[in-house]
DNA sequence: ACAAAAAATGTAAACGGTTACATTTGTGAA
DNA sequence: TTCACAAATGTAACCGTTTACATTTTTTGT
């Protein structure tokens, strides 16, 4: 069907290692021996074999990745910056979904194993508890994490998402505001989530202020106004500043908060977290912390690199990230009756007077 | 190193062909040999080498996908339900990025063919004059299209383009639109763009309406509001109606207006076209038309896969889009003197009274 | 208990490369 | 020209599976 090295071998009158030789740049091999092979090559349309390769030398030249959804475009500038990475150094990317679910991970992980990638990056819902870690340190294939948290001296690349989180609140402090949120996708799946959590509480408790009201959804099932609606019925209550555990969630609150009739920010400020793209094109724009994903993808890679060549230990990086305020963020409203006053019209649903 | 078949074999006392047979059920093993195998098989961890399998079948049970960009969630999506059909019959998926250049396409397919790839998915900036489905088609390895206009007798999955472009011309011309434009991509490096564009240009010159402005852009390089500034300059010649070749571009556009100070949908009506999830979410909402990025892909898959199983020639399949209104387009503004009660602040760039 | 048929298992040759080692060819100095 | 050595090339084993075919074991019917 296809030609093969033998085949090349043969209409070049030489021996498969000559050909061998001359497509690797192994060796040298002479100008008139290389023409022929050459032309052998292109009369048969020659393309070596990647799998017959791979058995031979023990390395595919691919990398596996693992992302809980490719629906989040957090997760696709990861890639993006993995796939940069690893098309210069001549791999390719084989990429598995996890669902957000560990037995997804422990699926995806089987299937690269398998295939014997040469490298793996990753992010599980629990570092702590992954099934899919261990298989990984059983097979002894490198592997890099990358938003999780730091943990049992494996290697993540990830940003301070405590410090982060503790941020978020300084500065919605700082706007003047008491009565803080956080709507968050389920900490049981996220990590991190969990940590921008804590340091957010920290935040809010360093200053004195009462705790946030914490809110778990389930961001892909329920629709997040059903969430909202009871938070926000008493105005006076309700907080005036909602942390978001990612900006795709944050532009959802924003979109629901619009379709209960609450101004954003006038009446409510809304931060997320990560940095996606839309959140700087669309209006309002989306005040959030930068989390430099393509960069972490690369990282990630550079670390699997590294390794693949050298040794070196496996090494956890913490990236910067970058409070940007956008316009969905602003100074606490004051929710006195003079409330009324606000541009959005007053509904039944806000405190009386 | 790691545990091989024949590794397997030795530990359980039988010949390598009875392990693979266990390992892929393909023939009966009696019970007490089964457990044998069994327990040979975790006591030593043994996980088949894709690598070798691959060579004796001569399959790799795996899929590559080529797309200009996975920041553009409409790819992402597009992945996802490639990566859900694939998962399911137990391929998996080798995910390259063309950057919406021809290079880079070549680049791609080359990769996967020397991966031995048992199929293609893929989306080209031209059809007509690309290069990588030349190589596709002299690899014969099947692959499908997704997104790019059928031609040429090669399988695409995609919805049809030009109507959809009537359609969105139509709309807005219901709205009692009478200046209309479109803001695209390059149409070099999108043939449906350009099907879209001929499809609303048609519809305009159809309803007896001057020509739309068309505007071509360099979306990842340029400001866009550098591009809308002097189309709006002035109000009474300026569209009051603009389609955008996508999503991610209409959000965009509504953010340069935007910060024009032109209030969208008052002043101008925008509609995208892809239906990405973010623009449901934010605000306004997207008005745009819908394409079932991740039925595509699924449907590229499925197509890919029937033709691995049984033959089957090669067959195109038209999608539904629908178009759905949103809060990015509305009734046409009367741009008479009387413009001036509208709620954004006039400026000097407005025509003058 | 025995032969024949059926079922289970084993043997060894692919699959398409790479590469250690062996051999041939080419080069330069005497 | 001849020899020593270097450079180029060739030979064949190996990487980890699958599977056609051969062989052994079990089952079945009598």
């Amino acid at each position: 069907m296809v030609a093969t090295i033998r085949d090349v071998a043969k209409l070049a009158n030489v021996s498969v290692a000559t050909v061998s030789r001359y497509v690797n740049g192994t060796r040298k091999v002479r100008g008139k021996t290389a023409e022929r092979v050459k032309f052998a090559i292109e009369e048969l349309g020659f393309r070596p074999n990647a799998v017959g390769r791979s058995l031979s030398t023990s390395t595919t030249k691919s990398i596996g990745m693992v992302i809980p959804s490719i629906s989040n475009p957090v997760f696709s500038d990861a890639v993006s910056g993995v796939s940069a990475a690893i098309r210069k150094e001549g791999y390719s990317l084989t990429l598995t979904t996890s669902q957000y679910s560990p037995e997804g991970e422990v699926d995806a992980i089987s299937t690269l194993l398998e295939n014997r990638v040469d490298g793996v990056i990753l992010t599980v819902t629990d570092p702590e508890t992954s099934k899919a870690l261990e298989l990984l340190e059983k097979s002894a294939v490198p592997f890099v994490m990358i938003y999780n948290q730091p943990s049992s001296g494996r290697a993540t690349m990830t940003v301070d998402n405590v410090a982060a989180g503790k941020e978020v609140a300084g500065e919605l402090i700082k706007l003047g505001h008491k009565r803080l949120g956080m709507v968050s996708g389920k900490f049981a799946s996220s990590d991190r989530a969990l940590a921008r959590m804590n340091g957010f509480v920290k935040g809010v408790r360093d200053a004195r202020l009462t705790a946030p009201v914490i809110c778990e959804v389930d961001f892909e099932a329920q629709d997040i106004s059903d969430v909202l609606e009871p938070m926000f019925k008493d105005m006076n209550a309700a907080p005036s500043a909602l942390f978001c555990s990612n900006d795709i969630l944050a532009i959802s609150v924003i979109g629901a908060l619009r379709r209960l009739k609450i101004a954003v920010p006038k009446e409510v400020s809304v931060i997320g977290f990560d940095g996606i793209a839309v959140g700087r094109h669309m209006y309002p724009t989306l005040a959030t912390v930068v989390q430099p994903s393509k960069e972490m993808g690369k990282a990630a890679a550079r670390n699997l690199f590294e390794r693949l060549a050298g040794g070196q230990d496996p090494q956890s990086v913490i990236l910067p990230h970058e409070f940007t305020i956008g316009e969905s963020a602003g100074p606490a409203a004051k929710h006195d009756p003079t409330d009324l006053q606000t541009q959005s019209k007053p509904t039944s649903k806000r405190s009386p007077t």
